[in-house]
DNA sequence: TATTGTTATACTCTATAACTATA
DNA sequence: TATAGTTATAGAGTATAACAATA
């Protein structure tokens, strides 16, 4: 058994999806921390805001769930975020229970305030793995979030 | 421009790896809370456990490290897991600043019980993904936690 | 002086349930 | 009845600093 150990037929903790994602992802959010720390947002409004940039104006359901956060979290991050100015909240008229989030220019300047430490990091990251591994891998996640996703 | 949008030169949001690292992890997640939820630890605990079992006895930092924890997090934990038994821990000989910490019988017990969920939710998976595509993304997770990890 | 681990504190997010308003 | 979002609450981890013991 090439994969597992003879304890129990556990995986090498290295060899364990959720572990190996973890160590990656804190590996990886060293640098964005840097840069995170020079930004007025923190990591989860950050996200929020990257989400609402690419995905358009949408209702919360569809916020939380593109950027990993449940509802109740949401709700009040947004509300932070609405009273720093960076969101604005409106009722969808055509289903009045659906709010309807956006980012504000304010919001986008946020983002575009950190758009060349973004692309700094990620150039470093690539001269280290390449750009291919790096695209590979990238598809790889994201076929997996498919995969899994779907139970 | 390939994988930059024209608004900033900011990456899809499925392109950046912190994002997408946090994406496949909660889809990953669904099914281990689920097997978690039939055990008396929760997913910080079960990690340490894990990396225990696999490290063999280690002083607390670099359980820290490869659990991906805090210091101050891993002391208040594992007190907890030493009062449930499922730890040990010993002032080292050779050093008394530090603390070795072991996995006890029981502790391997708790991973005992679920090695067989655990083993389907991987097979699972790689029914989904194959197991070629499953093992390169190990691979990738290995080598970008080394490569962005030294900084 | 530097390092290991502990304690304390403030903050943030998770997780769940109960609730309101709307459909 | 079901869904979107809010509120409340308990619990857990983050992040940082100050501290004790040991090197």
């Amino acid at each position: 058994m090439a994969e597992t150990d003879e304890k129990h037929g556990l995986r090498r903790t290295a060899r364990s999806l959720p572990i190996a994602l973890l160590r990656a992802r804190e590996a990886v959010m060293g640098a964005f921390r840097e840069m995170l720390a020079q930004s007025p947002v923190n990591e989860t409004k950050w996200r929020v805001l990257r989400v609402l940039d690419e995905i358009g104006p949408q209702d919360q359901k569809a916020v939380a769930e593109a950027a990993c956060l449940l509802l109740p979290s949401l709700t009040r991050i947004l509300h932070a975020m609405e009273a720093e100015g960076y969101v604005t909240r409106e009722t969808d008229p055509a289903d009045r229970r659906r709010s309807i989030v956006r980012i504000t220019p304010s919001g986008r300047a946020v983002l575009d305030a950190h758009a060349e430490d973004s692309a700094r990091i990620a150039r470093e990251l690539e001269a280290r793995m390449g750009r291919e591994k790096l695209d590979a891998l990238l598809d790889l996640l994201e076929e997996l979030q498919e995969q899994a996703g779907r139970r």
